[in-house]
RNA sequence: GGUCCCUUCGUCUAGCGGUCUAGGACGUUGGCCUCUCACGCCGAAAACACGGGUUCGAGUCCCGUAGGGAUCACCA
C-alpha cells in the first residue's frame, strides 16, 4: 500500500467536536502507520455558518493532539486550494463535463414546491425522492441535479463494514448546484476526493447512505473510487449520538478541564480501536500498532470515567516538571503568584491523588493562599485538648535548623513520645491548622513545601484561635 | 415509514469454529497498607440480545426476530 493518501474535512461551522478529532485521528494514524500524506480541507461551502473562529479553533484542536496535516491551511501542495470556498472553478468544470455527458441537467423546481412533494409523499408513505420531472425538459436554468443510475446495484466494499450493497432504485437526482452557484456536499466531497489524489476515504458511518451516490459521481465522471472505511459513531450514555447536550464535547473544552492530550488521544483511539489487551499507548505505539483490521464496527459509549483514569495515569506518570508547566496558565488565571520550581514541589506530593490539572489546583490552594478553615474540621481536631500538642510542636519547631521531611519526622515522634499520643493525634490537627481541611498529602511533606515562616505562622494562629478549656 | 449499519460484563473491549467453566480495562465492591485523602497490592460480583439453522463441535458462520443507531435537504 504504497502513497497512501487520507484527509479530515471537517466543516467550519461549529468547534472541533470529540467524534471529529477521533476521525481526524484514525486518518492521522492510518497516514502515519503507512508512511502516507495527511491532508486537512475545510469544507465551508456553507458560508452562512462557517467562521474563522472555527476554522481556526479545528487547527488549533488538531495541533493541540499533535496531529500535524501535510497539506492543507497554510501547508499548500501540489493539490490545493485545501479550501472548498477557493475551488469553484474546480467545481464548474466538472459540473460542465457531467452537462456535457448528460449526466447532469437543469432544474427549476423551487424548494417550497419540493418540499410540499416531499411532505405529500411521506404521508402517504412513498419514498420521499424527486420525481425526476425536469430530467428531460432541456432547460437552462435553474439548479443543477446529476442524473442518477436507477437501475441495479451499487456495492460498497468498505474497509471496517464489509461489503455493503445498495439498491440502486433508492437513488434520487440529487442537486450538485445550487441556486447561488456552489456545489452541494456530495458532490464536492468527491470531486476533492478525486482531485486531491485520495486513496482512501475514512470518515463517519453517517455517510455510509451517501457512499453510494458518491461513487456514481465518481464513475460519472471517470474517476476511480478510493477505498471507504465508516467509523462507528461516538455515542452519549443515552446511546444518541454524542452531542452537547451530553456535557462537554469540544476538543478545548477538555484542555480547559485539566486534561491532557495524550489522554484524550489515547481514550479516543481506544473507542473501537484496540490492540489485544492494552490501554495505554504512546503516539508512537499508536502509529506502530494501528490497522483498519481491528476497528470495530459497532458504536461506542463515551465513558468520562475511563477517561478521567487515563488523564491520571498520564499526570503520574509524565515529568513533573511538564506537568508543573501545564500547571502554569491555571495558577496565573488563580492570581497566584509561584514559580514553576514551587509548583513542580505541589504537583510531586499532589497528584497521586487527582485526575486532572484542575484538580490538582483545587486540591492545592493552601500552598499558595492562606487557608479558609473549614469549620467541621476545626471543631473536631483543634480542640483544648490538642492546644498543648500544637504548643509543644511550635517550640520544636522554631529551633529547628533544617526544615526538612527527617528533621520534622522526629520532631513529631518527640512530641508523640512526650503526650504518649499517636501519630494521627498529632498530625490531624497539624493538618487541619496548615490546610485548612482534613485532606492533604503527607504532613512532612505539607510542612516542608510550606516552609518554616508559613506553617510556624499557621500553627500559631491555629492555637489562638483555640479557646482553652 | 424506506434504506443502511450495529448487537460479548453498567461502559470500552479481547475473542477471527474446538485452548471459553469467555480474558483485560474503567466503574462498583470486600480486604490489606496507612498521619488524613489518595496511590498501590490482593480478592469479589458482573456479559456472548432471542430463535432457528450449518457443523462432530458456534461467542465465533448463515437466516430470521427484537432492540439500538444512522440516513432520507438548494447542511456538511
Amino acid at each position: 500500500m504504497d502513497n497512501v493518501r487520507v484527509r479530515f474535512a471537517p466543516s467550519p461551522t461549529g468547534y472541533l467536536h470529540i467524534g471529529g478529532v477521533r476521525t481526524a485521528l484514525f486518518n492521522w494514524l492510518y497516514a502515519r502507520r503507512h508512511g502516507g500524506t495527511f491532508i486537512l480541507r475545510i469544507e465551508d461551502t456553507d458560508q452562512a455558518r462557517s467562521t474563522d473562529e472555527s476554522m481556526n479553533a479545528i487547527i488549533q484542536g488538531m495541533d493541540w493532539c499533535g496531529m500535524d496535516y501535510d497539506e492543507g491551511p497554510g501547508k499548500e501542495g501540489p493539490h490545493g486550494p485545501y479550501f472548498q470556498t477557493q475551488r469553484l472553478d474546480i467545481y464548474k468544470e466538472h459540473i460542465d463535463r457531467l452537462l456535457a455527458n448528460g449526466r447532469a441537467y437543469r432544474c427549476k423546481c423551487t424548494p417550497e414546491e419540493l418540499d410540499e412533494r416531499r411532505k405529500a409523499a411521506m404521508a402517504e408513505g412513498r419514498p420521499p425522492k424527486y420525481d425526476g420531472r425536469c430530467r428531460d425538459l432541456g432547460l437552462t436554468e435553474g439548479v443543477i441535479r446529476f442524473r442518477a443510475v436507477e437501475e441495479g446495484k451499487t456495492v460498497v466494499n468498505d474497509l471496517i463494514k464489509g461489503t455493503v450493497t445498495f439498491d440502486n432504485s433508492v437513488m434520487d437526482d440529487l442537486i450538485i448546484m445550487r441556486t447561488d452557484g456552489w456545489p452541494t456536499y456530495n458532490f464536492a466531497v468527491v470531486v476533492d476526493d478525486a482531485t486531491m489524489g485520495m486513496t482512501h476515504v475514512l470518515r463517519g458511518d453517517d455517510h455510509l447512505n451517501n457512499t453510494p451516490r458518491q461513487i456514481q459521481i465518481y464513475e460519472a465522471l471517470g474517476y476511480k473510487t478510493p477505498e471507504f472505511g465508516h467509523l462507528s459513531m461516538i455515542l452519549g450514555p443515552d446511546k444518541a449520538r454524542l452531542s452537547k447536550r451530553h456535557g462537554a464535547t469540544s476538543i478545548m473544552q477538555y484542555k480547559e478541564m485539566g486534561y491532557l492530550p495524550e489522554s484524550m488521544v489515547n481514550y479516543l483511539v481506544r473507542l473501537g480501536w484496540s490492540h489485544g489487551d492494552q490501554e495505554i499507548f504512546s503516539m508512537q505505539e499508536m502509529v506502530e500498532h494501528f490497522s483498519l483490521d481491528t476497528v470495530s464496527s459497532s458504536a461506542a459509549v463515551f465513558n468520562p470515567d475511563k477517561l478521567k483514569w487515563i488523564n491520571h495515569h498520564y499526570i503520574n506518570n509524565k515529568p513533573a516538571g511538564e506537568i508543573a508547566g501545564l500547571l502554569m496558565p491555571f495558577v496565573a488565571q488563580e492570581g497566584w503568584a509561584a514559580g514553576q520550581d514551587y509548583v513542580e514541589k505541589v504537583v510531586l506530593v499532589q497528584r497521586e491523588k487527582c485526575s486532572t490539572l484542575v484538580e490538582i489546583i483545587e486540591a492545592s490552594r493552601y500552598f499558595f493562599v492562606e487557608p479558609e478553615m473549614d469549620p467541621k474540621s476545626a471543631e473536631k481536631f483543634l480542640t483544648a485538648e490538642t492546644n498543648p500538642v500544637l504548643q509543644r510542636l511550635i517550640e520544636l519547631l522554631e529551633f529547628m535548623i533544617v526544615f526538612t521531611h527527617e528533621p520534622l519526622e522526629e520532631a513529631f515522634h518527640k512530641v508523640m513520645e512526650e503526650t504518649g499520643l499517636k501519630m494521627g493525634k498529632v498530625a490531624q490537627p497539624v493538618r487541619v491548622a496548615l490546610t485548612g481541611g482534613v485532606v492533604s498529602p503527607g504532613i512532612y511533606d505539607v510542612l516542608e513545601i510550606l516552609g518554616r515562616e508559613k506553617s510556624l505562622d499557621r500553627l500559631k494562629r491555629a492555637v489562638a484561635s483555640i479557646t482553652p478549656a
